[in-house]
DNA sequence: TGTTTATGTATTATCGATAATGTATTATGT
DNA sequence: ACATAATACATTATCGATAATACATAAACA
């Protein structure tokens, strides 16, 4: 009978709205955030764009210098190294303690894995970057460590893997086909090697760029 | 001539104040934090306790329901598990990267592990915390991945490890000299020996707590 | 009596306004 | 002309007040 039940804090709103753009490249990096401009874009007051922006500092999406503003991050090569290195680690330990989850239900994340392939193959960016975000975090979910999960999802890939592959053009299709690797050594119960496999696979994310740039 | 200037901001100042009282004891997991409690206490406005606030939770050291307030977080035995289990797999994979850098100022190093011994022996658990602490992420740092660094910082050891030290009766100093043999790995640019045994030595900090829970 | 519907109350979420701060610009003295 | 001080401006940080919400309690109804 009534309205829409309205779920989402306005902080919330905005906090996801100012993602999108960031992440959609509308908000280039170095680009000033300005609290009252931002209030009048989203037709708030400053408070609860204050508070987005809080947020998207604690997960590094922006920086903040006192009493001097907030402007969305620039994300160096160096940090995207770093950040898949400690990503495939994080996998890794992962892999052992999520393999006889993830047994249970192999049929959908096979089929995953295939939807990834046909994403790569169409070179469609964006759902190759959304379905491969739901793979990895498939695993990690898996493994049943909440602290993990919780600091694998502070990298925040599903905005680190399309400015990625903005940067970057590498070949989507041969990173697919890891996947299926991940899934045989699944099958095998054999959460060591997907565990190796999977940090392999981050790895070679960003030692493939070496290769594309030439 | 003027009055000293102040660095912190008010939401700052808050902020470390609710870590020490939390860390301290002071303020119990499951204490309700009422915003407009702590601005009289504080006394300032409701707006830079709120700010404060957002952050602990962003931080996990409090839990948030929309609109229904925050509190300070009870820490489960198993998410400690969790924790000290992913701190050794991250200091595992800092350990060889950071021992070239380690190597050069080995002294205060081995200095500061002396001084944890002596903390142990003394049953100084404050003090035992801090420098263990101190210890801990200087490997990490070390390991010259700020990506990685930012992960290790989030899971706030330095209020973690005085939980647990309250929590568990363990021994201080057979966990103390773990830090020789860690030194002793660097000494011999042994990079992955340190790691294992810093993943160990995290490990056992919460494995110990079985043996003597009896 | 048990279940739903009002009302009250505590608290969060948001607002609009002000104070504090940092940067740019202009004025002042050498 | 050059350095330093004074002013203006843009913006953040904080305030006090209001609106929205969730929970508890009381009233109305079956």
């Amino acid at each position: 009978m009534e309205e829409r039940i309205q779920r989402e804090s306005l902080s919330e709103q905005i906090r996801h709205a100012l993602i999108q753009q960031i992440v959609s490249g509308q908000r280039q990096p170095g680009e000033r955030l300005v609290e009252m401009k931002l209030a009048r874009e989203f037709s708030t007051s400053q408070t609860p764009v204050r508070e987005a922006l809080l947020n998207l500092e604690s997960m590094r999406m922006v920086e903040a210098l006192p009493h001097r503003g907030v402007r969305v991050r620039q994300i160096s090569e160096e940090e995207m190294v770093e950040a898949y290195g400690v990503r495939g680690v994080l996998e890794q330990y992962a892999a052992p303690a999520a393999t006889p989850v993830l047994c249970n239900d192999l049929e959908a994340y096979r089929e995953l894995a295939n939807e990834i392939l046909v994403a790569a193959r169409d070179c469609d960016v964006p759902t190759y970057a959304q379905l491969d975000f739901a793979f990895h975090r498939a695993i990690v979910e898996a493994a049943g460590n909440r602290t993990l999960l919780q600091l694998w999802d502070s990298l925040a890939f599903e905005f680190r893997t399309p400015l990625m592959l903005q940067r970057h053009r590498l070949d989507l299709v041969k990173a697919a086909q890891d996947h299926f690797a991940v899934i045989e050594a699944l099958v095998a119960e054999e959460g060591q090697l997907a565990g190796r496999l999977l940090r392999e696979h981050c790895e070679s994310f960003v030692s493939d760029k070496a290769r594309s740039k030439e």
